[in-house]
DNA sequence: ACTATCACG
DNA sequence: ACGTACGTGATAGTC
């Protein structure tokens, strides 16, 4: 028996955008409902193997089935612009996919499916019909099934309805669902039903009568007489919504069976519109096409003999520096490494290179000769040409080069134009800057080690590498040029590129930690946290584990009753704010939060820090350059920028942080620097003058808010005047800020408005940032750095509050993040031109740490506050504090 | 792999 | 009316 599916196009849609979190392209396109559906879709075919298929779409959207009876009007609401988008979309891929696509004026996707299902039953095919409600389910006969996609959990399950099935659930055989809602009505479809007859009467109803016909013929004889009263009353509008209610099998749609046959599915021109909505998981079912996608045949030529790298690299450099290739980024280099190898103190691990020059056949370098090639690269490097690499940080251990402006990075270039994603990987950038879906390592070598794959997977090796390099060439090309477009490559090439060399000296220099000392601490609070943990179970009456938050939430609201229970959707939300409301109901919640404390300290820092401490008793952390969607540089491995200080029991930690022998610590501090971006680039007079007038900006901006002369001022005053400060920088909401200070929401629009009132300019800057965003889809920095926004287009509200927070803060802090990254650059290159051995160890966004000398100290001091001060020019002066300490601790 | 929590700016 | 602060990373528990 043959099989058709067929599929109500606009219900699936719909299911998929409201199941699916939003998804846009690197374009700015919403693909989520157009994933979702494919995803349904595949899985549909998977499972049925159908032999035809076809999708039904409504002409118009949204439809209201009814719309001559407008006293009924429907519940179904208009469209979101973003769901919109994607119709056409969608109806792209399936027609690319040879599936047919049924639209027909004046008929309703409900009528074109049913008949349909008509026609293919009556030609003995099993039909089945996927839709995201239960409308169609008066289609349902013995060789007609409707399966009903919906996602539990993230995972898709189907919930299938036979007559079977149907009499189960409703009680009533499939065409009598058309008699229920005749008499029960169906609000999201303006069909009004009997009033005051819902499910349960009008089965009752159908179950002794059968029909609408035969519920009004015997209406005398009703019970409940309300019922009685409902039909006898308003018989017209059940057998009007009977009527409503019923799919029209009989369209003229001039269909035959034979249309809807499936055929070549999987095709080149669906690939190439699924690979550019970016659905990667989607592609593996391309393979044919991929693989001739593939089997891209690179000619090269193959250097394996150390003796010969010379003459190679010779070659390589005459054509860099031909007419033709002067002052381009004609070379890319592409370094095979296996880092599992590094890092097993074999060298390098490098197994060896590929060079790309524009005007000649890329060169495959490959041989255990790591000293030979690094010689080679370092003449390149040397000889002026234009080099684009991979991650070039982590190549610098291997270069040993100090900056060059001749060398790029293609992986930073692409943050830039997109700071969204996580990983710049070849296949990323092949993707996004070139529209061509390839590989990933991982996808064609799994888990092997780099070397593995080169020696045991040799071709398919070389032509991953030989991909990589074409894609880093031809890749940074169209980066490059889009950097141009967008007036950010100054960003890039005097911000980024020589901050990466820094970031490089930071990890290598690396932090020294006390270890004794460092496990002291972690002792003490082992001993604290023991003893904390006996108390706990004894105001508990039971041991459980504190750490989990579900056991807790257990003990404190049901066992111990506790009031004002707050649920997540996993259970009780037992975070600090809510505990901190608790601290008088019970001993038992000052006991808990002390215990968060310290066992956080232990894990985290001192056991965790531990950990890192590598043989020269230093900390080498990791600074990502590549992460932040503002700017910002992020560490981890461990993470140095949330060392405890805001509680003195952490803040102890930080004298494990000590200098190397000879040597202290300066640290430097911006003072407000988000505050003070915001009032440059607003350029509110009253908020410069406050900067140029006094030292407190909480202080002074209390005085003016709340009409208080300074010297009357009171902490807590200041407290709230400091709280709208940063709730401005975050993208001010009232109800953020009465939920920070504790204080009713209506007291809290009242401090904004005075806030703007005072400081009369930043209102308008605001507001101007959100719509300057929402024209461009990005925000901008002083110094061009963007940030895209895809929310600010969202009909949803909590997602498109979200983006006009972000619109407002985004430009405040990546500005912040521009700044004291250009500070770095200044301070090294001072230490570098004066010949200074101070060495800068953390940046931690308004604040640097350096390692100095005895004797530097006061040179070292002087630079670091004469750049960090004059690395912008702003309206308001920077304000810089350097203190010195033989631990972190005194340095702060 | 995901969630809750909490450390920092 | 809707439900919220912006940006990170590490740990422990749970599924």
């Amino acid at each position: 028996m043959k099989k058709i599916v067929l599929v109500d196009g606009h219900s699936i849609l719909n299911r998929a955008f409201y199941g699916v979190p939003d998804l846009t392209d690197h374009r700015g396109r919403h693909t989520n409902a157009v994933y979702g559906f494919l995803n349904i879709l595949f899985k549909v075919i998977d499972e049925e193997q159908p032999d035809c298929m076809s999708v039904a779409f409504d002409v118009k959207h949204p439809t209201f089935r009814h719309e001559m009876y407008s006293a009924y009007k429907g519940t179904r609401k208009p469209m979101p612009a973003e769901l919109h988008q994607q119709v056409p979309l969608i109806k792209d891929v399936l027609k690319a996919m040879n599936i047919q696509v049924i639209e027909c004026p004046g008929c309703e996707a409900d009528d074109i499916i049913g008949t349909i299902a008509c026609i293919a039953e009556k030609n003995d095919y099993k039909v089945t019909i996927i839709s995201g409600d239960r409308d169609l389910l008066q289609l349902v006969t013995e060789n007609v099934t409707l399966r009903i996609p919906k996602t539990k959990g993230g995972r898709t399950v189907v919930e299938d309805y036979n007559p079977d099935m149907i009499r189960e659930v409703y009680s009533l055989s499939p065409k009598q669902i058309i008699d229920l809602k005749g008499l029960m009505g169906d609000s999201s479809d303006n069909i009004p039903g009997l009033p005051g007859v819902g499910e349960k009467t009008a089965t009752k109803l159908l179950c002794e009568y059968g029909t609408v016909e035969n519920v009004i013929a015997h209406a005398e004889s009703i019970t409940p007489n309300k019922a009685k009263n409902a039909v006898l009353e308003h018989k017209e509008l059940a057998v009007l919504s009977k009527k409503l209610a019923t799919i029209k099998t009989d369209c003229e749609l001039g269909y035959s069976l034979a249309d809807s046959e499936i055929e070549d599915m999987f095709n080149e021109k669906a690939y190439v519109i699924i690979k550019d909505m970016e659905f990667k998981s989607m592609l593996d079912r391309f393979e044919n096409i991929e693989i001739n996608k593939e089997e891209e045949a690179f000619s090269y030529n193959t250097v394996s003999d150390a003796d010969k790298i010379p003459e190679a690299i010779s070659d390589i450099c005459r054509c860099a520096g031909s007419d033709d290739n002067a002052g381009r980024v004609s070379t890319a280099l592409y370094i095979i490494r296996d880092m599992k190898l590094h890092n097993e103190n074999y060298r390098y691990g490098v197994l060896g290179a590929i060079i790309d020059v524009d005007g000649a056949e890329p060169i495959l370098f490959l041989g255990q000769f790591e000293e030979e090639l690094k010689k080679g690269i370092i003449s390149l490097i040397n000889s002026g040409a234009g080099i684009v690499m991979y991650d070039v940080k982590e190549q610098l251990d291997y270069l040993d080069i100090l900056y060059r402006k001749n060398v790029w990075d293609a992986g930073i270039a692409a943050y830039l134009i997109n700071p969204l994603t996580d990983t710049y990987t070849g296949a990323d950038i092949s993707r996004d800057f070139l529209g061509e879906q390839i590989k990933e390592y991982q996808e064609l070598f799994g888990k092997s080690t780099v070397y593995e794959a080169c020696y045991e997977n040799r071709e398919s090796f070389i032509n991953y590498c030989m991909k990589q390099c074409s894609v880093l060439k031809r890749g940074f090309c169209e980066i490059k040029k889009k950097l141009e477009q967008e007036d950010m490559y100054e960003l890039y090439r005097d911000i980024e590129m020589p901050l990466l060399y820094i970031l490089y000296n930071m990890e290598k220099e690396g932090i020294g930690v006390d270890k004794d000392a460092l496990s002291e601490y972690g002792k003490s609070l082992s001993d604290s946290i023991l003893s904390l943990e006996k108390q706990i179970y004894e105001y508990a009456g039971e041991e459980f584990n504190i750490n989990s938050p579900k056991q807790l939430g257990v003990i404190l609201f049901e066992k111990l009753k506790l009031p004002f229970a707050k649920k997540t959707k996993t259970g009780y939300s037992t975070s600090a704010d809510i505990l901190d409301k608790l601290r008088g109901e019970d001993p038992i919640v000052n006991a808990v939060l002390e215990y968060r404390t310290l066992t956080k300290l232990k894990s985290t820092y001192a056991d965790g820090l531990a950990a890192f401490i590598r043989e020269d008793g230093r900390i080498h952390g990791k600074f990502n350059q590549t992460k932040t969607a503002t700017g910002r540089i992020s560490s981890m491995e461990p993470n140095l920028q949330n060392i405890p200080i805001r509680m003195e029991l952490g803040r102890k930690i930080r004298k494990v942080f000590v200098p190397k022998a000879g040597c202290v610590f300066l640290d430097a501090d911006y003072s407000q620097i988000e505050l003070r971006v915001l009032a440059h680039m607003s350029g509110d007079e009253s908020m410069i003058e406050a900067y140029n007038e006094g030292e407190d900006i909480h202080a002074i901006t209390a005085s003016k808010v709340f009409h208080v002369p300074l010297e009357e001022m009171t902490p807590d005053l200041r407290r709230k005047a400091k709280a709208v400060n940063f709730g401005i920088i975050y993208g001010i909401s009232a109800f953020a800020l009465s939920q920070d200070l504790d204080i009713t929401k209506k007291e809290a629009d009242e401090y904004i408005k005075k806030y703007f009132e005072t400081y009369s300019k930043i209102k308008g800057f605001l507001d101007g940032l959100v719509s300057s965003a929402k024209k461009l889809g990005y925000s901008v920095t002083e110094f061009n750095r963007k940030r895209p926004i895809p929310e600010l287009s969202s009909s949803n509200f909590v997602q498109r509050s979200f983006g006009e927070r972000v619109a407002m803060n985004a430009p405040i802090q990546g500005t912040a993040a521009d700044i004291i990254k250009i500070a770095m650059i200044r301070v090294e290159r001072k230490l570098y031109e004066e010949k200074l051995n101070t060495k800068l160890i953390l940046q931690v966004h308004d604040e640097l740490l350096l390692e100095t000398p005895y004797d530097e100290v006061e040179r070292a001091s002087e630079i670091l506050r004469e750049e960090m001060v004059h690395a912008v020019n702003m309206a308001v002066n920077m304000e810089v504090e350097v203190k010195e300490g033989s631990d972190w601790y005194e340095a702060k």
